[in-house]
DNA sequence: TATATTAATGACCAGGGAGTCAGCAAGCGG
DNA sequence: CCGCTTGCTGACTCCCTGGTCATTAATATA
Protein backbone atom coordinates (compact mmCIF):
# COMPACT_ATOMS: atom_id res chain seq x y z
CA UNK A 1 0.00 0.00 0.00
CA UNK A 2 2.76 2.37 1.13
CA UNK A 3 4.26 1.86 -2.30
CA UNK A 4 1.34 2.63 -4.56
CA UNK A 5 0.46 5.18 -2.10
CA UNK A 6 3.80 7.19 -2.80
CA UNK A 7 3.97 6.49 -6.62
CA UNK A 8 0.53 5.40 -8.70
CA UNK A 9 -0.29 2.07 -10.17
CA UNK A 10 1.94 2.33 -13.13
CA UNK A 11 5.13 3.21 -12.14
CA UNK A 12 5.30 1.38 -8.66
CA UNK A 13 7.57 -1.81 -9.83
CA UNK A 14 6.57 -5.10 -8.20
CA UNK A 15 9.79 -5.60 -7.24
CA UNK A 16 9.51 -2.36 -4.91
CA UNK A 17 6.72 -3.73 -3.32
CA UNK A 18 8.46 -7.37 -2.65
CA UNK A 19 11.56 -5.83 -1.26
CA UNK A 20 9.20 -3.66 1.45
CA UNK A 21 7.30 -6.81 2.17
CA UNK A 22 10.62 -8.65 2.41
CA UNK A 23 10.33 -11.17 0.33
CA UNK A 24 11.25 -11.52 -3.28
CA UNK A 25 9.19 -11.06 -6.54
CA UNK A 26 8.92 -14.76 -7.26
CA UNK A 27 7.05 -15.27 -4.36
CA UNK A 28 4.39 -12.62 -4.85
CA UNK A 29 3.80 -13.99 -8.34
CA UNK A 30 2.50 -17.12 -6.54
CA UNK A 31 0.25 -15.91 -4.44
CA UNK A 32 -1.24 -12.70 -7.07
CA UNK A 33 -1.67 -13.79 -11.07
CA UNK A 34 -0.68 -10.32 -12.35
CA UNK A 35 0.25 -6.65 -11.05
CA UNK A 36 -3.05 -5.83 -11.36
CA UNK A 37 -4.44 -8.44 -8.78
CA UNK A 38 -2.02 -7.48 -6.69
CA UNK A 39 -2.90 -3.53 -6.79
CA UNK A 40 -6.66 -4.86 -6.02
CA UNK A 41 -6.07 -7.53 -3.24
CA UNK A 42 -3.81 -4.80 -1.46
CA UNK A 43 -6.59 -1.64 -1.67
CA UNK A 44 -9.43 -4.63 -0.36
CA UNK A 45 -6.74 -5.47 2.47
CA UNK A 46 -6.40 -1.71 3.49
CA UNK A 47 -9.92 -1.14 3.59
CA UNK A 48 -11.65 -4.28 4.66
CA UNK A 49 -10.40 -4.50 8.43
CA UNK A 50 -10.87 -0.20 9.09
CA UNK A 51 -14.50 -0.60 7.36
CA UNK A 52 -15.32 -3.22 10.14
CA UNK A 53 -14.15 -0.96 12.64
CA UNK A 54 -15.62 2.28 11.69
CA UNK A 55 -18.78 1.11 11.83
CA UNK A 56 -18.09 -0.74 14.77
CA UNK A 57 -17.09 2.79 15.96
CA UNK A 58 -20.11 4.45 14.95
CA UNK A 59 -22.55 1.77 15.93
CA UNK A 60 -26.07 1.88 16.79
CA UNK A 61 -26.50 4.53 19.32
CA UNK A 62 -29.70 6.51 20.85
CA UNK A 63 -28.16 9.58 19.95
CA UNK A 64 -30.57 12.53 18.23
CA UNK A 65 -29.71 12.78 15.02
CA UNK A 66 -27.63 16.14 16.25
CA UNK A 67 -25.44 14.65 19.12
CA UNK A 68 -24.78 12.03 16.13
CA UNK A 69 -23.21 14.78 13.64
CA UNK A 70 -21.85 16.74 16.28
CA UNK A 71 -20.05 13.47 17.94
CA UNK A 72 -19.30 10.24 15.67
CA UNK A 73 -19.71 11.99 12.58
CA UNK A 74 -17.68 14.88 13.04
CA UNK A 75 -14.77 12.76 14.65
CA UNK A 76 -14.36 10.43 11.78
CA UNK A 77 -14.33 13.62 9.71
CA UNK A 78 -11.98 15.12 12.04
CA UNK A 79 -9.91 11.56 12.02
CA UNK A 80 -9.75 10.91 8.21
CA UNK A 81 -8.01 13.66 6.28
CA UNK A 82 -4.52 13.14 7.96
CA UNK A 83 -4.86 9.52 8.55
CA UNK A 84 -3.45 6.64 6.50
CA UNK A 85 -6.96 6.29 4.73
CA UNK A 86 -6.52 9.28 2.74
CA UNK A 87 -3.74 7.97 0.44
CA UNK A 88 -6.81 5.56 -0.37
CA UNK A 89 -8.83 8.25 -1.32
CA UNK A 90 -6.13 9.73 -3.35
CA UNK A 91 -5.55 6.22 -5.51
CA UNK A 92 -9.19 5.25 -5.93
CA UNK A 93 -9.57 8.73 -7.88
CA UNK A 94 -6.18 7.88 -9.55
CA UNK A 95 -6.46 4.55 -10.39
CA UNK A 96 -10.33 4.21 -10.32
CA UNK A 97 -11.13 4.76 -14.30
CA UNK A 98 -8.47 1.89 -14.86
CA UNK A 99 -9.91 -0.69 -13.01
CA UNK A 100 -13.70 -0.31 -12.81
CA UNK A 101 -13.93 -3.72 -10.98
CA UNK A 102 -12.24 -2.28 -7.96
CA UNK A 103 -14.37 0.93 -8.10
CA UNK A 104 -16.93 -1.50 -8.37
CA UNK A 105 -16.25 -3.41 -5.13
CA UNK A 106 -15.57 -0.03 -3.25
CA UNK A 107 -19.08 1.16 -4.18
CA UNK A 108 -20.91 -1.29 -3.03
CA UNK A 109 -18.73 -1.97 0.02
CA UNK A 110 -17.68 1.62 0.93
CA UNK A 111 -19.41 4.32 -0.73
CA UNK A 112 -23.16 3.52 -0.70
CA UNK A 113 -23.44 2.03 2.47
CA UNK A 114 -21.68 5.14 3.69
CA UNK A 115 -24.45 7.17 1.91
CA UNK A 116 -27.18 5.29 3.43
CA UNK A 117 -26.16 5.77 6.73
CA UNK A 118 -25.93 9.03 6.05
CA UNK A 119 -29.16 9.38 4.77
CA UNK A 120 -30.63 7.06 8.01
CA UNK A 121 -29.59 10.25 10.61
CA UNK A 122 -30.76 12.87 8.41
CA UNK A 123 -34.32 11.13 8.02
CA UNK A 124 -34.00 10.30 11.80
CA UNK A 125 -33.89 13.78 12.22
CA UNK A 126 -36.22 15.52 10.00
CA UNK A 127 -39.25 12.62 11.34
CA UNK A 128 -38.34 13.40 14.58
CA UNK A 129 -38.47 17.42 13.99
CA UNK A 130 -34.89 18.48 14.74
CA UNK A 131 -34.66 19.24 11.36
CA UNK A 132 -35.94 20.87 8.27
CA UNK A 133 -36.41 19.04 5.15
CA UNK A 134 -33.24 20.45 3.09
CA UNK A 135 -30.83 20.00 0.20
CA UNK A 136 -28.74 17.30 2.15
CA UNK A 137 -31.40 14.97 1.79
CA UNK A 138 -31.40 15.05 -1.42
CA UNK A 139 -27.58 15.32 -1.70
CA UNK A 140 -25.97 13.78 1.49
CA UNK A 141 -23.51 14.25 -0.72
CA UNK A 142 -23.50 17.72 1.09
CA UNK A 143 -22.37 16.37 4.15
CA UNK A 144 -19.29 14.31 3.08
CA UNK A 145 -17.63 16.67 0.84
CA UNK A 146 -15.57 18.68 2.85
CA UNK A 147 -13.71 15.12 4.16
CA UNK A 148 -13.09 14.31 0.25
CA UNK A 149 -11.62 18.03 -0.11
CA UNK A 150 -9.66 17.94 3.25
CA UNK A 151 -8.10 14.90 2.33
CA UNK A 152 -6.89 15.64 -1.13
CA UNK A 153 -5.93 19.32 -0.06
CA UNK A 154 -3.68 17.90 2.29
CA UNK A 155 -1.79 15.71 0.22
CA UNK A 156 -1.51 18.35 -2.84
CA UNK A 157 -1.46 21.89 -1.09
CA UNK A 158 -0.15 21.59 2.39
CA UNK A 159 3.20 22.84 1.60
CA UNK A 160 1.34 25.97 0.15
CA UNK A 161 -1.25 26.62 2.69
CA UNK A 162 -1.65 24.01 5.79
CA UNK A 163 -4.95 23.33 6.06
CA UNK A 164 -7.02 23.01 9.61
CA UNK A 165 -8.88 19.91 8.81
CA UNK A 166 -10.09 20.04 12.49
CA UNK A 167 -11.58 22.89 12.47
CA UNK A 168 -12.68 22.95 8.73
CA UNK A 169 -14.79 19.97 9.90
CA UNK A 170 -16.63 21.86 13.06
CA UNK A 171 -16.97 24.70 10.88
CA UNK A 172 -18.69 23.01 8.32
CA UNK A 173 -20.88 20.70 10.54
CA UNK A 174 -22.32 24.31 12.61
CA UNK A 175 -22.70 25.39 9.33
CA UNK A 176 -24.70 23.03 8.09
CA UNK A 177 -26.56 22.54 11.62
CA UNK A 178 -27.21 26.06 11.27
CA UNK A 179 -28.82 25.83 8.61
CA UNK A 180 -31.03 23.14 9.15
CA UNK A 181 -31.74 23.10 12.52
CA UNK A 182 -35.38 24.08 13.28
CA UNK A 183 -35.43 26.92 15.83
CA UNK A 184 -37.47 26.64 19.08
CA UNK B 1 -4.14 16.39 -22.58
CA UNK B 2 -6.34 13.88 -23.76
CA UNK B 3 -3.49 11.08 -23.67
CA UNK B 4 -2.34 12.06 -20.27
CA UNK B 5 -5.82 12.62 -18.98
CA UNK B 6 -6.69 9.14 -19.81
CA UNK B 7 -3.78 6.62 -18.73
CA UNK B 8 -2.15 9.26 -16.09
CA UNK B 9 1.22 10.58 -16.47
CA UNK B 10 3.54 6.93 -16.34
CA UNK B 11 1.27 5.39 -18.15
CA UNK B 12 1.05 7.50 -21.24
CA UNK B 13 3.51 6.53 -23.87
CA UNK B 14 4.95 9.82 -25.62
CA UNK B 15 4.64 8.22 -28.93
CA UNK B 16 0.82 8.51 -27.91
CA UNK B 17 0.65 11.97 -27.19
CA UNK B 18 2.85 12.64 -30.35
CA UNK B 19 -0.23 10.58 -32.74
CA UNK B 20 -2.58 12.26 -31.37
CA UNK B 21 -0.78 15.65 -31.80
CA UNK B 22 -0.09 14.60 -35.68
CA UNK B 23 3.83 14.81 -35.13
CA UNK B 24 6.47 12.16 -34.66
CA UNK B 25 8.18 11.47 -31.50
CA UNK B 26 11.29 13.23 -32.46
CA UNK B 27 10.17 16.93 -32.93
CA UNK B 28 8.24 16.54 -29.31
CA UNK B 29 11.84 15.76 -28.04
CA UNK B 30 12.88 19.20 -29.71
CA UNK B 31 10.70 21.39 -28.19
CA UNK B 32 10.42 19.81 -24.95
CA UNK B 33 13.74 18.48 -22.81
CA UNK B 34 11.98 15.01 -21.50
CA UNK B 35 8.51 14.04 -20.85
CA UNK B 36 8.36 15.45 -17.70
CA UNK B 37 8.36 18.90 -19.63
CA UNK B 38 5.98 17.61 -21.80
CA UNK B 39 3.87 17.29 -19.50
CA UNK B 40 4.15 20.56 -17.26
CA UNK B 41 3.87 22.17 -20.25
CA UNK B 42 0.69 20.29 -21.25
CA UNK B 43 -1.26 21.28 -18.09
CA UNK B 44 0.19 24.63 -17.73
CA UNK B 45 -1.34 25.34 -21.94
CA UNK B 46 -4.69 23.55 -20.39
CA UNK B 47 -5.00 26.24 -17.67
CA UNK B 48 -4.41 29.84 -18.76
CA UNK B 49 -6.73 30.29 -21.15
CA UNK B 50 -9.42 28.62 -19.42
CA UNK B 51 -8.43 30.40 -16.57
CA UNK B 52 -8.30 34.43 -18.25
CA UNK B 53 -11.54 33.15 -19.51
CA UNK B 54 -12.90 32.30 -16.11
CA UNK B 55 -11.63 35.65 -14.83
CA UNK B 56 -13.33 37.82 -17.58
CA UNK B 57 -16.24 35.76 -17.32
CA UNK B 58 -16.73 36.37 -13.44
CA UNK B 59 -15.37 40.47 -14.04
CA UNK B 60 -15.97 42.98 -11.66
CA UNK B 61 -19.41 43.68 -11.41
CA UNK B 62 -21.42 45.50 -8.76
CA UNK B 63 -23.73 42.80 -7.53
CA UNK B 64 -24.71 42.13 -3.85
CA UNK B 65 -23.00 38.93 -2.18
CA UNK B 66 -25.53 37.20 -2.26
CA UNK B 67 -26.60 37.72 -5.69
CA UNK B 68 -22.83 36.80 -7.28
CA UNK B 69 -22.75 33.23 -5.22
CA UNK B 70 -26.25 32.74 -6.73
CA UNK B 71 -25.58 34.26 -10.12
CA UNK B 72 -21.66 33.71 -11.55
CA UNK B 73 -20.32 31.83 -8.67
CA UNK B 74 -23.26 29.12 -9.17
CA UNK B 75 -23.03 28.96 -13.12
CA UNK B 76 -19.02 28.20 -12.47
CA UNK B 77 -19.91 25.75 -10.42
CA UNK B 78 -22.23 23.93 -12.20
CA UNK B 79 -20.24 24.35 -15.12
CA UNK B 80 -16.81 22.94 -14.04
CA UNK B 81 -17.95 19.28 -12.76
CA UNK B 82 -19.08 18.32 -16.43
CA UNK B 83 -16.20 20.38 -18.28
CA UNK B 84 -12.94 18.88 -19.31
CA UNK B 85 -11.47 20.56 -16.75
CA UNK B 86 -12.56 17.90 -14.63
CA UNK B 87 -9.70 15.33 -15.58
CA UNK B 88 -7.10 18.42 -14.98
CA UNK B 89 -8.24 18.33 -10.98
CA UNK B 90 -8.10 13.75 -11.84
CA UNK B 91 -4.66 14.57 -12.70
CA UNK B 92 -3.19 17.20 -10.65
CA UNK B 93 -4.36 14.91 -7.45
CA UNK B 94 -2.88 11.83 -8.63
CA UNK B 95 0.51 13.42 -10.07
CA UNK B 96 0.99 16.44 -8.31
CA UNK B 97 2.61 14.92 -4.82
CA UNK B 98 5.28 13.75 -7.91
CA UNK B 99 5.70 17.29 -9.53
CA UNK B 100 6.14 20.19 -6.50
CA UNK B 101 6.94 22.79 -9.19
CA UNK B 102 3.49 21.99 -11.31
CA UNK B 103 1.73 22.09 -7.85
CA UNK B 104 3.63 25.38 -7.02
CA UNK B 105 2.57 27.03 -10.15
CA UNK B 106 -1.13 25.71 -9.68
CA UNK B 107 -1.28 27.12 -6.61
CA UNK B 108 0.28 29.99 -7.16
CA UNK B 109 -1.88 30.85 -10.60
CA UNK B 110 -4.82 29.26 -9.69
CA UNK B 111 -5.95 28.17 -6.29
CA UNK B 112 -4.74 30.74 -4.34
CA UNK B 113 -6.26 33.64 -6.47
CA UNK B 114 -9.58 31.74 -6.30
CA UNK B 115 -9.92 31.38 -2.88
CA UNK B 116 -8.54 35.20 -2.46
CA UNK B 117 -11.96 36.12 -4.57
CA UNK B 118 -13.80 34.11 -2.83
CA UNK B 119 -12.01 35.75 0.60
CA UNK B 120 -13.25 39.01 -0.79
CA UNK B 121 -16.73 38.32 -1.54
CA UNK B 122 -17.49 37.28 1.86
CA UNK B 123 -16.27 40.12 3.06
CA UNK B 124 -18.43 42.26 0.88
CA UNK B 125 -21.25 40.35 2.65
CA UNK B 126 -20.56 40.86 6.24
CA UNK B 127 -19.28 44.16 5.77
CA UNK B 128 -22.40 45.50 4.05
CA UNK B 129 -24.60 43.72 6.52
CA UNK B 130 -25.68 41.02 4.43
CA UNK B 131 -23.86 37.89 5.94
CA UNK B 132 -23.11 37.06 9.31
CA UNK B 133 -19.54 36.09 10.49
CA UNK B 134 -19.20 32.47 10.19
CA UNK B 135 -17.37 29.16 9.57
CA UNK B 136 -16.69 30.42 5.77
CA UNK B 137 -14.88 33.21 6.29
CA UNK B 138 -12.25 31.15 8.32
CA UNK B 139 -12.58 28.44 5.73
CA UNK B 140 -13.87 29.52 2.63
CA UNK B 141 -12.94 26.06 1.54
CA UNK B 142 -15.97 25.35 2.61
CA UNK B 143 -17.67 27.15 -0.60
CA UNK B 144 -16.03 24.97 -3.22
CA UNK B 145 -15.58 21.68 -1.50
CA UNK B 146 -18.76 20.21 -3.20
CA UNK B 147 -17.43 21.26 -6.63
CA UNK B 148 -14.12 19.13 -5.87
CA UNK B 149 -16.02 16.89 -4.66
CA UNK B 150 -18.71 16.46 -8.33
CA UNK B 151 -15.79 16.57 -10.05
CA UNK B 152 -14.45 13.30 -8.48
CA UNK B 153 -17.60 11.81 -8.53
CA UNK B 154 -18.58 12.59 -12.00
CA UNK B 155 -15.03 10.76 -12.95
CA UNK B 156 -15.30 7.94 -10.90
CA UNK B 157 -18.54 6.38 -9.57
CA UNK B 158 -20.84 7.71 -12.56
CA UNK B 159 -21.71 3.94 -13.19
CA UNK B 160 -22.76 3.80 -10.11
CA UNK B 161 -24.67 6.86 -9.09
CA UNK B 162 -25.55 9.26 -11.73
CA UNK B 163 -25.18 13.09 -9.71
CA UNK B 164 -27.45 15.31 -10.12
CA UNK B 165 -24.16 18.01 -10.43
CA UNK B 166 -26.63 20.79 -10.84
CA UNK B 167 -29.04 20.17 -8.48
CA UNK B 168 -26.27 19.37 -5.83
CA UNK B 169 -24.58 23.01 -6.73
CA UNK B 170 -27.72 25.06 -6.00
CA UNK B 171 -28.32 22.83 -3.06
CA UNK B 172 -24.92 23.60 -1.55
CA UNK B 173 -25.48 27.23 -2.16
CA UNK B 174 -28.81 27.84 -0.50
CA UNK B 175 -27.92 25.82 2.55
CA UNK B 176 -24.85 28.06 2.98
CA UNK B 177 -27.05 30.91 2.53
CA UNK B 178 -29.35 29.87 4.32
CA UNK B 179 -26.85 29.54 7.08
CA UNK B 180 -25.34 32.82 6.81
CA UNK B 181 -27.69 35.55 5.58
CA UNK B 182 -28.79 37.83 8.25
CA UNK B 183 -32.69 37.34 8.21
CA UNK B 184 -35.11 40.34 8.16
C1' DT C 1 17.87 -40.73 8.63
C1' DA C 2 15.75 -40.80 4.07
C1' DT C 3 12.11 -39.26 1.15
C1' DA C 4 8.28 -36.53 -0.38
C1' DT C 5 5.98 -32.24 -0.39
C1' DT C 6 5.54 -27.53 -0.01
C1' DA C 7 7.51 -22.72 0.18
C1' DA C 8 10.44 -19.46 -1.70
C1' DT C 9 14.18 -17.62 -4.52
C1' DG C 10 16.46 -14.89 -8.13
C1' DA C 11 18.57 -15.33 -12.67
C1' DC C 12 16.60 -14.89 -16.87
C1' DC C 13 13.71 -13.51 -20.97
C1' DA C 14 10.82 -10.85 -23.89
C1' DG C 15 8.45 -6.77 -24.71
C1' DG C 16 8.16 -2.08 -24.59
C1' DG C 17 9.26 2.67 -24.07
C1' DA C 18 12.31 7.03 -23.23
C1' DG C 19 15.46 9.43 -25.52
C1' DT C 20 19.01 9.99 -29.71
C1' DC C 21 20.62 11.07 -34.18
C1' DA C 22 21.75 10.51 -39.03
C1' DG C 23 19.42 11.94 -42.65
C1' DC C 24 15.43 13.70 -45.50
C1' DA C 25 12.29 17.70 -46.90
C1' DA C 26 11.12 22.31 -47.55
C1' DG C 27 11.73 26.95 -47.73
C1' DC C 28 15.15 30.88 -48.72
C1' DG C 29 18.63 33.76 -50.52
C1' DG C 30 21.65 34.58 -54.28
C1' DC D 1 19.48 26.42 -60.39
C1' DC D 2 22.21 25.69 -56.23
C1' DG D 3 23.85 25.80 -51.76
C1' DC D 4 22.27 26.72 -46.98
C1' DT D 5 19.43 26.87 -43.06
C1' DT D 6 15.63 25.20 -40.54
C1' DG D 7 12.02 21.78 -39.48
C1' DC D 8 11.00 17.32 -39.01
C1' DT D 9 11.23 12.19 -39.17
C1' DG D 10 11.48 7.33 -37.60
C1' DA D 11 14.71 3.67 -37.11
C1' DC D 12 17.73 2.52 -33.52
C1' DT D 13 19.75 1.83 -28.77
C1' DC D 14 19.72 0.92 -24.18
C1' DC D 15 17.49 0.31 -20.14
C1' DC D 16 13.84 -1.20 -17.40
C1' DT D 17 10.26 -4.22 -15.70
C1' DG D 18 6.39 -7.74 -15.73
C1' DG D 19 6.28 -12.37 -15.64
C1' DT D 20 8.55 -17.29 -15.80
C1' DC D 21 10.82 -21.28 -14.11
C1' DA D 22 14.63 -24.23 -12.84
C1' DT D 23 16.59 -24.64 -8.57
C1' DT D 24 17.13 -24.47 -3.56
C1' DA D 25 15.39 -24.30 1.32
C1' DA D 26 12.22 -25.74 4.70
C1' DT D 27 8.96 -28.76 6.52
C1' DA D 28 6.30 -32.81 6.91
C1' DT D 29 6.18 -37.96 6.72
C1' DA D 30 7.75 -42.59 7.24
Amino acid sequence: MEAFAENGYAATRVEEVAKRAGVSKGLLYLYFKTKEDLFKAVIRNFVSPRLDALIQDIGNSDLTAEEFLRGPFLDFAKKVPRSPARVLARLMIAEGPKHPDLVAWYWENVVSKGMAAIRTVLEKGVRGGEFHRSAVDDFPQLLVSPVLFAMVWTQVFDAHDKLDTDGLMEGHISLVLNSIKVDR
